[in-house]
DNA sequence: CATGAATGAGCGTTCATTCAT
DNA sequence: GATGAATGAACGCTCATTCAT
């Protein structure tokens, strides 16, 4: 008789720290690096403020650890897309309307990544697992691309990391922006037609200009 | 040579909010709302801590008056280009190459607008000012595309909002962004090579798309 | 012609100054010397801070010229009885219920009084105008208790003083303590019936102990 | 003899809220609410003055603690005389004495309900406990009086509250009023002659009022 | 007489963090 | 592995007061 499978534990660590690491992820979010308090974190938390400190040693640490979890959750996605059989337009526009429905359904992490900009990235760059980030998504680009120049599918020599950079600024600002731009232009961006006509356009846009 | 009109008069209101002023912004756009710090503020200021909350009432206050100024700052910027009398591609062309520098040569801007949105607009939805704020490029953009559906230029009808989000986007992101993109795939993105780079591009995809 | 009975001057230096006394005697009764703020003096004022100083020259003496005003005019309102002609116990009476009937009317100076209690009289102590204040009341009560004592209204030998404490007592008392003694005995004090009810009370309890 | 039980334990949280109670006590008693100072408070505690918001939350929080504490203590008082056996006179006379002696011993007390009158007692409203103090002096003064009716020893109807208003009146001013009365009347009331005549005086003048 | 601008000192409060058990 | 108690440093802000005109 095992106790440990029977019973059970009512200190289980990693749930513990899961726990903890989700609340964290929505404060940090929320209110940014300064703005978070770690007292609102732990008061959301089945633990004590005292195990924040005993799982992840600071606050910054934490912060950290929220970081690299939501990067890691990204990568994971990308790897799902099955592309390599599309024909390169398809292919495309199937990543790019991933790329948009991502963002949009991941403001946590859009707002996350806003935050370590305005920290200019100094906490991303002491992590090496997310420095050493193998960004699977520039090889499937720089692959599509190719395919597509040699079945005359697109025109145009690209940097598949310029590529990148055009299809995520769009679906990366629609999210992060929301606020700023949705008062000013009086706006509601994430209402279903607005949603579908953005997501065409981006679309478009980019085929449009590799073709021309 | 008037003395008088070159030393740093001590009573002079208008001097020192604009002193405060210009040191908030900086603290603000470096630090975030929460990240920064009065005292940091009042320290690089010719008065002291005091005299930001007997021009400015609160952080929060001070805050919004930077932010206010910002916004200020690129309406007039807007109203200086002479597009009316370029053919459309190129007047799109000169307005799409004006955002991109602005964006940037602006980072503070970029920087706090990133910042407003973190705090989901709740500041500038406060200031009539900002949310008043009469967005001439969308009139600008209208008449662009008026023109030039006109002239058979371009082929597309857009929404003028739309296509000011895809070109902002675009800017923005570059600057809003830098750190993070330009960590997780080893580039300075203000390296004129890659700045001239992107400003063809943004560009060109934007008149591939209307065109299409 | 004198002008200056013809104008109506704007800076009337003793206006202001009464303006100043009159909202200030309002704030510290209210808010106490700690509790009370130049500020907001000020600003109920017509004039600005400025004046208050120049005035009064600091936060403790406007508070003592305060205090000065609320016991001037305490004693100009005890000459007005004429209790000379009277029989000692209806002038004993009239004397209990002018006093029971002042302190009701005069909250402010009620908390005043309670105010510098709670500062142990040191402003009081260096204002020889209210040290030095002669209190007719005693002498007036000294001539009641002697002719009572003559024609055999009163068998008691009492200290003038003390009896004077004893009326005192209640009739600030009831103001002093109202919202205490409201809150815990759940009694509103200034209700009509229950004010009558008390005028009497302590009138027939110093008469009853004198007589006894 | 263990040393543990001689020794002021450093984690006792029980004695560290008292201690800081029992210094702020004496704070708010000297100087007001707005006139006592945090800092002072911390200043003659054994801890810090974060340790007086980790236990009392705020400045209002911990003065209403004290007010709290100060009025359960009056009630452990009432409680403690054996009244109901003697002849009513005497019971009355004796719970008379015990008031005076309770306001003369208590000064601190009595400057805590001065001071919570000048704030028309907003803080004691907000506290069920002291809200709901169950007054047991009025149910004693009321047994004493029906006694006294039904012998004979008072011939007045009076309303229980009534009475203990006009005995904590006189009793409660001679301690708040000290410092303004002796001052005016250049009289010092705690001298042991004052005081043994004024408690004389108050139970004479309450008795004669009950049997005119 | 009067005013808006300016100020140093200190206020109540909160922060991330660590200690003792 | 876990907890409540404790902490120093600093935070945003306000005070009575004075300066320059």
């Amino acid at each position: 008789m095992d106790k440990r499978q029977q019973t059970v534990r009512k200190n289980d660590p990693e749930k513990t720290r899961e726990d903890i690491l989700a609340v964290a992820t929505e404060e940090f979010a929320t209110h940014g690096l300064s703005g978070a308090r770690v007292d609102a974190i732990a008061e959301r938390t089945r633990t004590s403020k005292r195990m924040i400190y005993y799982y992840f040693g600071s606050k910054e640490d934490l912060y950290l650890a929220v970081l690299e979890k939501a990067y890691r959750k990204i990568r994971s996605l990308e790897a799902d897309l099955e592309l390599a059989d599309m024909p390169p337009v398809d292919a495309l526009r199937t990543l790019i309307a991933s790329t948009f429905d991502h963002d949009e359904n991941n403001p946590d992490f859009v707002r996350l990544v806003s935050i370590e900009n305005i920290h200019r990235a100094t906490h991303m760059r002491r992590s090496s697992e997310i420095k050493d980030l193998n960004v699977s998504i520039i090889r499937t680009l720089a692959n599509i691309l190719e395919r597509g120049r040699a079945d005359g599918s697109f025109n145009r020599d690209i940097d598949p990391i310029d590529l990148h950079m055009l299809i995520s600024a769009f679906c990366f600002f629609r999210v992060s922006n929301a606020y700023t731009f949705g008062t000013i232009f009086r706006r509601d961006l994430s209402e279903p037609a607005t949603y579908a006509r953005h997501r065409a356009m981006i679309a478009d846009a980019v085929i449009s200009y590799l073709q021309a």
